[in-house]
DNA sequence: CTCCAATCGTACGGTAATTC
DNA sequence: GAATTACCGTACGATTGGAG
């Protein structure tokens, strides 16, 4: 099988916990280096990094097994780019700690001379030898001053931790919309590309790699590597349901798009890829589901007999916003003919539903010839 | 507090329309 | 013709709210 032994070594200490043990790996035998040789270490690490998708990473290995090796040569990475945060961490907490040590030292030979200790309060100081004690006043100040300072360090650090994401250049965070792409929104548009010509142009550079060249046309970018072919090399297995995909998989997926596009930094825990994915993953399924070489799940037959109970000449259109009405609508009708004092219908939604049904509705041809909807519709 | 029914949110594969 | 999008009905788990 390839070319595994490349990317394992077999002389590396095993990470058996957590991210706790991350700064003794295979590169740092001796795990008493302080801090800042290991983030030294790290840092080289890093540098030597390769992408695990690219060309070189073929001209690295003989063979690349895509279901191991490029999973080994990712995961070591982003082991590597966590035992730098937490040395990073790791260090800023030892310089803060050096700097309140010398403080309080400071403090305490003060305290010393003066025989009273100064560490834990400043200013009870006797009136009558005020002038006696100025320096030490003095010094009180300093340190009062240089741990107002070490407040300010603490705060901007946590404040950093905070920010889980500090690869991203990105300030905006957009959220998911509520409910599922297509049928309660459209992925493209919810993600801010729907509005002009560029935002279709990036959308597309996502989703299928297609990027304007010389003569303004759009070609495929090779380079880069569009949605479907990073969700195949992320190991993927596109024939089960997408909540059966392993959690890291998807991470690993997540990872590197948003490497390939830094757009998708913005939309909150990657829904955006998510999305992308889920759509061509289904979409893939159903055409083996057509094309015969792909079999149907047994528990989905009821779909079949669903779909042939429609109204075929029915329009289809994008009526995502009228549907959510009407669907509101029929339930109020709903709990209207069965007398129920639901004195508890959501008011919100009920003041929504006054407002769009009324003007939502005359014009528009129902979807299925189904009638006992409409019955109910209108009997509201 | 517990039980239970109603409701909500999400996911699934279906078809049809649209885009490329 | 393939890929994408919009909308469909149903299943199912989680949440909510009323009744005892």
């Amino acid at each position: 099988m390839g070319s595994n032994k490349n990317t394992t070594s077999h002389t590396a200490p095993k990470r058996v916990s957590g991210r706790g043990k991350a700064v003794h790996t295979e590169n740092q035998p001796n795990p008493a280096k302080n801090t800042s040789d290991a983030l030294k270490t790290v840092n080289a690490r890093i540098e030597r990094h390769i992408d695990p998708y690219s060309d070189a990473m073929e001209s690295k290995f003989d063979i690349i097994d895509n279901d191991k090796t490029q999973e080994i040569v990712f995961l070591r990475q982003s082991h590597d780019l966590a035992d730098r945060k937490i040395l990073e961490t790791q260090a800023a907490n030892e310089a803060l700690q050096k700097e309140l040590d010398e403080i309080k030292s400071a403090a305490a030979a003060a305290g010393a001379r003066f025989g009273t200790d100064l560490t834990n309060h400043g200013g009870d100081v006797d009136a009558g030898k005020a002038q006696e004690k100025n320096p030490l006043l003095e010094e009180l100040e300093k340190a009062q001053v240089a741990n107002a300072a070490l407040r300010k360090k603490v705060q901007a650090l946590a404040d950093k931790q905070r920010i889980h994401d500090v690869d991203s250049d990105v300030n905006e965070n957009v959220p998911r919309a509520a409910g599922s792409a297509g049928n309660n929104f459209n992925i493209q548009n919810e993600m801010g590309l729907g509005g002009n010509a560029n935002d279709r142009e990036q959308y597309l550079a996502i989703m299928v790699c297609r990027v304007p060249n010389q003569d303004n046309n759009l070609t495929l970018d090779l380079v880069k590597r569009n949605m479907h072919d990073l969700t195949h090399q992320a190991s993927i297995n596109w024939e089960q349901p997408w909540a059966k995909t392993p959690a890291g998989a998807k991470e690993k997926l997540f990872a590197v798009a948003r490497e390939r596009h830094p757009i998708l930094k913005r939309y909150e825990n990657d829904w955006a890829t998510e999305e992308l994915v889920k759509q061509y993953i289904k979409n893939k399924r159903r055409h083996g589901y057509r094309k015969g070489f792909l079999e149907r799940p047994a528990q989905y037959d009821y779909l079949k007999t669903n779909s042939a109970k429609r109204n075929p000449s029915a329009p289809r259109g994008p009526r995502i916003a009228v549907r959510r009405s009407k669907k509101v609508a029929e339930k109020k009708a709903a709990a209207k003919a069965k007398g129920k004092s639901k004195a508890k219908l959501r008011t919100k939604q009920v003041v929504e539903d006054d407002d769009e049904s009324m003007s939502d509705e005359p014009g528009l041809s129902r979807d299925r010839g189904g009638s006992e909807e409409e019955d109910a519709y209108e009997s509201s």
